[in-house]
RNA sequence: GGACCGGUAGCUCAGCUGGAUAGAGCAGCUGCCUUCUAAGCAGCAGGCCAUUGGUUCGAAUCCAAUCCGGUUCACCA
């Protein structure tokens, strides 16, 4: 039990015992005690003076009284200000802490729950390489599947491949019309980026036929249906569903090009999937849903043969779930993907990492599974992202602003070498562990500036401040670990391992690194509570900044006593150890050396 | 127009289930490498928490209104 759970508990007791009222654990608020004033943790009295008939200072006296000579294992002593009483916690309580924990391997974590809990992320499209968006959702997705394994739930990660429709036709005519036969491996392009420059192609050609349409005299909006390239792809939309043989064999192969350039970007970021659905098997699901829902009386009829349901009545509109010619639209087949995924896995939870620009569906998604009563509805959970923008706006595809992952990533390996080189403290290292080096340092940094941020917002991604490897950054964090291996490396003999730490006083700093390692369970449940990786983030970057001050403040391998040095040997370990966990739930590495 | 999200230091962001004098990082300015890695540490400076009103012992935090920015409301996905 955290220490913050334990205040609480001897609280509610003290109340319990000291006036016979009975108060649950969330009355009562305790929060970390501000700097400026003695003690580690503080009750806050306020909202028990009326209830209690007793004026601040009385309560916290008899609070406090009974606390510190009932709990003297955990409270030392206490003082009241105002209406705050401020409790310090005794220098035994964190050297107990610090013995019972520091070789734990599993510290932090929690053991299995038996849920289940299906997380589909990344979800791209096979028309276009992945773009910084991509690496936003694709880091938030893994992340925050870490975290809640590492809190007990069985994982499974899921990707949905956008592998068909009018999209992947347009670069696929394209193809046909430019290509000359070329491919990736004859242009030694990554086939990701090489089918994407078709799909640039298809749009820069049907911009130039409206273009000369219009010339001619025709209205635009005609000139945009009329326009012959698009006429083309949506014929071979057609000739695709109805499964003619050259259209779906050139549909294989360019898709499997994308494929291959999407592994290596994948495989390059750490990205993997226990599941991966692909939308041309999934596109036909849930029409025998909207039978379902009909006969339910869920879904209703129009006059056209269009299927609907309204959701006027929860604050929504109306929304199409099938269309008149009888096929199915986006929603309806999410629909039955969820029914997909829950016959599947039977899964307690599934969480959907897709953007903010999609809260509008996933709310109709959620309402319409539980109207038609499907079990796997109460699970789904939109985790929603905002948009990566850059200092001058949106991202743009029409106006070539839109940052590229593979470039993006080939940047900050590449500023992660120069930085290195700069500083010159690796010149022993061999050329294969420079290069892993330098994909830690530049991945670090890229994947921490993403996921530093609440997920929720929106954030504008500077590339000056991304290069920055100070501060607030994954590098720094990174760093911090590997001054704390170098010590421990010194200390290459077991003993101290064995050896217990004295309950000596505690400096501030010793008691402020004990004391923010003793909270990291608490923010892993968090963050996974609240799927939301940059609570861990700016937690574990907090310790590091602590460590950092602690390390320049006492020396370690030269501390004033063995025991004060056993103490710090042993805070050392913890810590690197905390940071190393924290971070691979980030899905950052961190190196030995640096 | 309806719904939803946001507005905190020059910039990027924490804090938002109400609590003490609102915090980081970057940028700016001062110091600190014969001592465990200076990708570091210590310090200075920087704020009408969009505005107005309300709720109360107490509001950046809750409520209402207003202003500004964004998303969404397709027989697109």
């Amino acid at each position: 039990m955290s220490v913050v759970e334990q205040i609480k508990q001897v609280t509610a007791e003290a109340i319990k015992q000291v006036y016979n009222v009975e108060v649950t654990e969330n009355d009562i608020q305790v929060n970390a005690t501000k700097p400026e004033f003695e003690g580690d943790y503080t009750v806050v009295l306020f909202g028990f003076i009326k209830q209690l008939k007793k004026s601040p200072e009385v309560l916290g006296n008899d609070i406090g009284n009974y606390l510190v000579q009932q709990n003297s294992t955990l409270f030392t002593s206490f003082n009241i200000i105002k209406g705050f009483l401020n409790l310090t916690i005794t220098d035994a309580y964190w050297v107990n802490f610090l013995q019972a924990n520091y070789g734990n391997t599993l510290f932090g974590k929690k053991e299995p729950n038996g849920q289940k809990v299906m997380v589909e992320y990344s979800s791209p499209n096979t028309n276009k390489p992945l773009h910084l968006g991509h690496l936003r959702n694709n880091f938030l997705g893994w992340s925050t599947a870490a975290i809640l394994k590492a809190n007990g739930y069985d994982i499974i990660k899921t990707c949905i491949v956008n592998d068909r429709g009018i999209h992947i036709c347009k670069s696929m005519i394209a193809w046909q019309l430019f290509a000359n036969g070329a491919t990736p491996e004859s242009t030694g392009i990554k086939g990701d980026h090489f089918v994407g420059d078709y799909y640039v192609k298809f749009n820069d050609e049907y911009n130039k036929q409206v273009a000369q349409l219009v010339d001619n005299g025709m209205p635009r909006e005609i000139a945009e249906k009329e326009a012959a390239i698009m006429k083309g792809a949506q014929e071979m939309l057609l000739e695709w569903e109805a499964g003619k043989p050259e259209v779906v064999e050139l549909w294989k192969t360019m898709n499997s090009w994308v494929y291959a350039g999407f592994d290596i970007t994948y495989k390059k970021i750490g990205s993997d999937f226990d599941r991966v659905y692909y939308e041309s098997e999934t596109y036909l699901l849930g029409k025998g849903l909207v039978e379902d829902g009909l006969k339910k009386g869920v879904f209703y009829k129009k006059d056209d043969g269009s299927v609907w349901i309204d959701l006027t009545a929860d604050g929504l509109d109306e929304k199409l779930v099938m269309r008149r010619d009888g096929t199915s639209v986006y929603i309806t087949q999410d629909i039955g993907l969820a029914v997909n995924k829950y016959e599947e896995y039977k899964y307690d939870q599934s969480i959907y990492v897709v953007g903010d620009e999609q809260i509008y569906h996933f709310k109709v998604l959620k309402f319409i599974c539980q109207k038609l009563g499907l079990p796997s509805a109460d699970g789904i959970y939109h985790l929603s992202y905002g948009m990566v923008e850059l200092p001058g706006g949106k991202m743009k595809s029409r106006e070539g602003t839109v940052v590229d992952a593979d470039d993006m990533i080939a940047e900050m390996i590449s500023i992660a070498q120069q930085k290195t080189e700069e500083l010159g403290k690796v010149k022993d290292f061999t050329a294969d562990e420079l290069n892993e080096l330098y994909n830690t340092l530049g991945l670090g940094a890229l994947k921490f500036f993403l996921l530093r941020v609440d997920p929720k917002k929106r954030m504008v991604f500077n590339p000056e401040e991304s290069i920055d490897f100070h501060g607030f950054t994954g590098p720094f964090i990174q760093y911090t670990h590997a001054r704390i291996k170098s010590i421990l490396r010194k200390q290459a003999d077991n003993t101290w391992k064995e050896a217990g730490v004295s309950s000596s006083h505690l400096l501030p700093l010793e008691k402020m690194l004990a004391t923010q390692l003793e909270q990291f369970s608490t923010i892993i449940n968090e963050a996974a509570n609240e799927h939301d990786p940059s609570k861990l983030a700016i937690y574990i970057f907090n310790l590091a900044k602590i460590f950092s001050s602690f390390y320049t403040e006492h020396s370690i391998m030269s501390a004033e006593s063995e025991e004060k040095k056993m103490l710090r040997l042993k805070l050392a370990q913890l810590t690197s150890h905390t940071i190393k966990t924290g971070m691979e739930l980030l899905g950052i590495q961190v190196p030995e050396r640096m």
